[in-house]
DNA sequence: GTCTATACGGCGATAGAC
DNA sequence: GTCTATCGCCGTATAGAC
């Protein structure tokens, strides 16, 4: 049972997602998603009724990948401190492994926002599993700031960068690929500083 | 000649900016653009070549604009306090108006980037003019925080939440426009207070 | 399940009349 | 300058052999 090569589906769904992500729906071929699984054109359809069928289980995937790392990071008892720190750590890690992505979530968001909403609730998230807790913790630190704001801010200066990130290189770092990187990891101790040094001016 | 329709030129330019700014390069259509504008669809070839040059022509529109407001609000001599102030204001009004915005140039950025870094430069935008004023006044201040950081979280913070707009609508205002609105709004003080709060603790 | 061949429609682009 | 008609390609999808 221990085999090497995966089975087609998944060859599909990897190729697919890579393919997708980079391209968005509207950009994306399924010649090039068959060449990237090394299968034919035809065997898509035979897996996958039609493209947009391929495409909603690639963004579903995505959406559940994306949505399991909020949760677990944002449990009830944790500091707000180590949740900050959790959050930024671990996003800037993912978008930096995957730099397409947060493009690729914005857009489809744009694109489709009922198709993205529709997917994201059979998805098994609740947004209210993060907020509550959050809510709660920031109120037991005496925090007045709003958790709304709060949230949106860490999304925000988290997943930016990383989006720009063609612009950022090219004139913060005259093309330098290593020292843009070197920059997007030194943002996980500067924007928790930054975060941190906001809420102390909302410390009641 | 006051005349009151506008010329040819410009209702394709309108139409165009319209339909590409909302679905990007790959996901518009020449004929909704025909359509939109009122004209056949053989009159955008007699007017520009093709597809790519009129897509060319309004993001090099687009990035003027964009790029004309970045310039006068970073004047030397200008507060950090008032720098901060003008920019978010500035921008979430602009981004509120134009809510499709910021996804097409995050897009594009990602699609082409040579592209857009290419029309970028020809735009008269130097970057440089608006660090270097920051730059010194953050210094003349006090506040050790990089302008890098500080221009980027800046940023960040105007954009995400429009470009999320169909998200924040659904799931903090139960799709409610006008609670959104007001959110978005809000944020012309929240922002301001937030980074305002964050540099106190740059303060050397 | 996987391949080849092909149908079918849509879209960018051109030709040519007015 | 503006229109109608049409070309030719490309991309999704299907038919059918193996």
């Amino acid at each position: 049972m221990a085999e090497k090569e995966l089975h087609t589906e998944d060859k599909i769904i990897d190729a697919a997602r890579e393919v997708f992500v980079e391209k968005g729906m509207a950009g994306a071929r399924m010649q090039e998603i068959a060449d990237k699984a090394g299968i034919n054109k035809s065997l898509l359809h035979y897996y996958f009724r039609s493209k947009e069928k391929l495409f909603d289980a690639i963004l579903s995937q995505v959406i559940g990948g994306i949505g399991s790392m909020f949760g677990t990071m944002m449990q009830e008892g944790v500091s707000i401190e180590n949740k900050v720190k959790l959050f930024v750590d671990t996003y800037i890690e993912v978008f930096q492994l995957n730099p397409f992505l947060p493009n690729f979530i914005l857009n489809e968001i744009t694109r489709n926002p009922d198709g993205f909403i529709e997917l994201f609730s059979r998805s098994s998230i609740e947004p209210q599993k993060f907020f509550e807790p959050l809510d709660k913790q920031l109120k037991l630190e005496g925090y007045s700031i709003h958790p709304h704001d709060f949230i949106i801010n860490t999304l925000s200066m988290t997943i930016y960068p990383v989006a720009v990130k063609p612009i950022l290189k090219r004139f913060l770092f005259d093309g330098d690929e290593q020292q843009y990187n070197a920059y997007i990891n030194s943002r996980k101790e500067s924007v928790y500083t930054f975060i941190m040094n906001a809420l102390s001016g909302y410390k009641i």
